[in-house]
RNA sequence: GGCUCUGUAGCUCAGUUGGUAGAGCGAACGACUGAAAAUCGUUAGGUCACCGGAUCGACGCCGGUCGGAGCCA
């Protein structure tokens, strides 16, 4: 094979996990790895639309449920995990196939990403001081020191320009503020599911709409009674948030269902702009036979 | 039936003493190198309910019509 990696990607709702599962019994001597950041965490799994365990059962599974919802884990400690998971399964004459929708998750399993280091003394310090002089304030400041990286981050995302500054603190040399032509690490095909937006929007608003019925309000009570706290990803999951905002009294659940939903399809909209851009996804129309247009994808790229 | 309030972008609403309109959310598009289901940027949407009047000029003033809400009968 001239792939030795595959990849599904694709919005939320588009029909990922089961594809996958189908290219997987379909090529056999295969393993899924995960990359969806919130199917990371054990126990939220109505929210995150985890497949259940009866209908991963004749696939290995990695990287689902593998820490608990307080575990602080970056997109950097995934990607570390998620090569690692790969190697393990090349080693073993097994094909990997990762499979989710969270583009930076996706892009630290499969691409040449080369992170600066991080110290959380120094970030909470610029971030103190964004709070105290303002945005701008320190925008003005990267401009000065690294100009290029001041040009490509708007001086209102506080986030990137943070880290900027603190790369540059902390290497002396300016941060890579945008992304590069990427690179895989390894030869992959990456295949794409794209969907019709409105037929999307349907779908989501089905599946939201059964995650109460299924009991999602359960499951998030079920966590907090077990009192784990919820870490900064974990907790901003989208679903989860409302849910807790109406066991609270803050939401009705009509409300929360809404916000769910109109949250997703943002999602789905970025998620979209994310892998569009990436031109070595071979794209398949959901309107037509999926399994039938990976077949073909992955014959074609053999 | 009478009185009062009200009708501005898809939704919720701002619009100082008259010079033809803004925000938040939503939408479309985009950016994205250690929170990424995160964090942001850009753009498109409005004969300001309708008709008439005074005015050089009205979303804004006057009169009327139609539609909402409340109070009193």
């Amino acid at each position: 094979m001239s792939f030795s990696v595959l990849a599904v990607v694709g919005p939320t709702a588009s029909g990922k996990s089961d594809l996958g599962i189908s290219i997987a019994k379909a090529i056999g001597k295969a393993e899924i790895v995960n990359a969806d950041a919130m199917q990371l965490y054990r126990g939220m799994d109505i929210g995150t639309a985890k497949l259940t365990k009866q209908a991963r059962a004749d696939i290995p599974h990695r990287l689902i449920d593998a820490v608990t919802p307080d575990q602080e884990l970056t997109a950097v400690d995934y990607s570390k995990l998620a090569q690692a998971a790969i190697r393990e399964i090349l080693d073993r004459g097994n094909t990997p196939i990762v499979v989710g929708g969270s583009m930076f998750y996706v892009a630290a399993a499969l691409d040449e990403l080369d992170f600066a280091p991080t110290d959380e003394i120094v970030r909470e310090r610029l971030e103190a001081e964004a709070d105290s002089f303002g945005a701008l304030a320190l925008h003005e400041r990267l401009g000065r020191l690294d100009p290029q990286s001041a040009e490509r981050i708007p001086a209102q995302n506080v986030r990137r320009v943070v880290r900027a500054l603190e790369v540059i603190e902390l290497t002396g040399a300016p941060h890579k503020s945008s992304l590069p032509e990427p690179q895989y690490l390894m030869p992959t095909l990456q295949l794409g599911i794209e969907v019709d937006r409105e037929l999307l929007k349907e779908r989501i608003r089905i599946r939201v709409e059964r995650m109460w019925e299924a009991g999602l309000l359960d499951e998030v009570q079920g966590l907090i009674d077990s009192r784990v706290s919820f870490s900064r990803t974990a907790a901003v999951a989208i679903g989860y948030a409302q849910a807790r905002a109406q066991l609270a009294g803050e939401l009705s659940q009509a409300e929360a269902i809404e916000q769910t939903i109109s949250l997703t399809n943002r999602y789905a909209r970025r998620q979209m702009s994310w892998f569009r851009r990436d031109t070595r996804i071979k794209w398949l129309d959901s309107s037509g036979n999926l399994e039938n247009q990976a077949f073909e994808q992955i014959r074609l790229g053999q």
